[in-house]
RNA sequence: GCGCCUGUAGCUCAGGGGAUAGAGCGCCGGCCUCCGGAGCCGGGUGCGUAGGUUCGAUUCCUACCAGGCGCACCA
């Protein structure tokens, strides 16, 4: 599926190619083993034109010409029968511009009405299993500003790449096992102790947070001290259990909130009892990948680039999170899936290279790995940077900012930008109510597009669709402008879905919306004359459709009424 | 020391082998007897430094400088 940008692009090529041939033949050009690469782009000024392509530039090394003169030639060949190409000029180095007739774009409008939630779906995926694992949170704590950017930018790549013909797996990995946990245990039963009256200490590197205490209360309410004096390890068992079942609770329903659901919880414990931990690493032992040291067995990482080996088996014998990573994503590739993304934070981007490393010793191709690395999130308020610490307890949590600034503010800025990019989260801006804050602006175009459309209804007047010839009765110039940038709709969808890329859509939008905004406030819509008013409400009701499924790709919610 | 990410307008950030590098915020000045003023219009001599590749570099390569993050038998 192509939009109707691409088709014309796709037309120029071709028009451009028979053109060369054309040359070829005559004799003006020598003989081309094969076209370079050349390009049709969107000229960033107006005055260059709709098209332009550097064709004769790149050409001019093989054919011994100057540009600008191969520009004549090609001009002079090129048959545009058929296109709406107005005229053809020669600009700048050798740039060769097309000039279309404005109504080009127009056609555009009623199929985006048409097709209505479904345009800008593509089937750039080829329908490839693809999955996204993000978030994937420690069950032992509250979601954080990286977590709820990982989610942001999970949810949101999942839903552009499942509207660009890829089948979506979105998956949180449940850490509910290894050394986390057993200190997460430990310090459970300290508290239990302490709660009964019991001396106990936490130990330095174990979980002091102040939630963990209320954990336990409610934990004690259930059972009382009947755990007081029974074994270790079952009352540290029942601990944690209860304590994973309460936080992880907390943590799907803070996404749901968020409008984040999965259609996986994979959790590690099963992992392990399944016994695919054990397994991966018989099988890489058995393939000459592990040795032993100073007690401990080890990855070759080396062998596979890889700056230093890697601890696989510790030498108590328990598997590292190394270990148990590789098992998770060896499931990950024999469940099916074509494609695995994960969203990591910029702390564990060590962790990539061996990853991949592991892929390729298990035979899997490490390329069909993709990692997202996301810097990390600074809040601001009042110009100042809003200090956090995890292992305080104290920080800002992801329920917290959804209660301060509401979920689709919330769920814009953290995909704003550039997953590489630092992202600096500015509380005062995101909780503004006006023109300040671009998400409403954007919700504001819309809201405003449902009121012309509330209002024609309450008049009763129904203004059919207008025919082919009344469309071109839209000719101002902010109208042309902004019908021309809705068609780049499914270009801008499927470039984030190759770039993985939510943020293009996020400056995509508001673009629109501006353009919208502009055009609404020179001209109006509906007006005595009614053929008019047709056209424009075309234009209107399409760019309402753009600016919903734009939204509705990133969490984001289009209110009719604001 | 080694590795990854980032240095673009006062601030926060897009862009990216081509013809005059963009947006938001902030600041200044304008615009409604009319479909939502949460809006519109106008105001801008900025690509960290030095080399290299190229017809052409802000974009690609190298080195350097600056910031962030890693470099555990933690995850």
């Amino acid at each position: 599926m192509s939009s109707a940008v691409d088709q014309m692009k796709e037309n120029l090529v071709g028009a451009l190619k028979l053109a060369a041939g054309k040359a070829v033949k005559q004799g003006i050009f020598q003989e081309l083993p094969e076209l370079p690469d050349f390009i049709i782009e969107v000229p960033r000024e107006k005055d260059h034109g709709d098209f332009a392509t550097n064709l004769a530039m790149l050409l001019s090394k093989e054919v011994h010409l100057p540009p600008r003169k191969i520009a004549g030639i090609l001009k002079g060949c090129i048959d545009l029968q058929g296109l709406p190409v107005e005229k053809v000029e020669i600009a700048g180095p050798g740039f060769i511009n097309f000039y279309l007739d404005p109504k080009w774009v127009l056609e555009i409008l009623p199929e985006i009405v048409t097709l209505e939630d479904n345009f800008g779906r593509t089937d750039f995926g080829g329908g490839a299993k693809i999955q996204v694992e993000f978030v994937s949170a420690n069950p032992t704590g509250l979601l954080h500003m990286g977590n709820a950017r990982g989610a942001a930018l999970g949810d949101s790549i999942a839903s552009i790449l499942s509207f660009c013909g890829y089948q979506v797996t979105r998956e949180f990995y449940i850490n509910d096992a290894g050394h986390q946990i057993e200190l997460l245990g430990k310090s459970l039963q300290a508290r239990y102790f302490q709660l009964l009256g019991r001396p106990a200490e936490i130990a330095a590197e174990g979980y002091h947070g102040e939630d963990i205490i209320e954990t336990v209360k409610g934990f004690i309410n259930l059972y009382g001290d009947s755990f007081l004096d029974t074994d270790e390890a079952e009352r540290i068992n029942e601990l944690v259990d209860y304590t994973l079942k309460e936080k992880l609770a907390v943590i799907k329903e803070t996404l749901l909130s968020f409008g984040v659901s999965y259609d996986v919880w994979f959790s590690e414990q099963d992992l392990h009892n399944s016994g695919i931990v054990k397994e991966i690493v018989d099988r890489l032992n058995s393939m000459g990948f592990l040795y032993e040291h100073e007690g401990a067995l080890w990855f070759k990482a080396r062998e596979f680039g890889v700056e230093k080996d890697e601890v696989i088996l510790r030498s108590n014998g328990a598997p590292t999170y190394y270990a148990t990573d590789i098992a998770y994503h060896f499931n990950k590739f024999q469940r099916g899936f074509d494609r695995i993304i994960n969203i990591w934070g910029a702390d564990h981007h060590g962790h990539v290279a061996r990853m991949k490393g592991a892929m390729a010793a298990l035979g899997y191709n490490p390329d069909a790995l993709h990692v997202i690395i996301m810097q990390l999130v600074r809040l601001y308020r009042g110009g100042e940077i809003v200090r956090m610490s995890k292992r305080s307890g104290q920080y800002v949590t992801l329920e917290e900012l959804i209660e301060e600034v509401g979920r689709d503010v919330a769920r814009y800025f953290f995909v704003m930008r550039s997953a590489d990019s630092h992202l600096d989260f500015d509380l005062d801006l995101a909780r503004a109510q006006s023109n300040e804050n671009p998400v409403y602006y954007i919700q504001y175009a819309h809201a405003r597009i449902c009121s012309i459309l509330r209002q024609l209804d309450e008049t009763g007047k129904k203004l059919p669709l207008p025919g082919a010839d009344d469309l071109i009765l839209i000719k101002e110039e902010t109208e042309l402008i902004l019908a021309r940038r809705l068609a780049d709709f499914p270009e801008e969808v499927s470039m984030a879905a190759r770039d993985l890329a939510p943020h293009r859509l996020t400056r995509y939008l508001h673009e629109v919306a501006g353009l919208l905004h502009s055009f609404y406030n020179s001209h109006r819509v509906i007006s005595p004359d009614e053929k008019l008013s047709c056209a424009r409400l075309l234009l209107v009701k399409a760019t309402r459709i753009v600016l919903r499924n734009g939204m509705r790709l990133l969490g984001i919610q289009a209110p009719e009424r604001m």
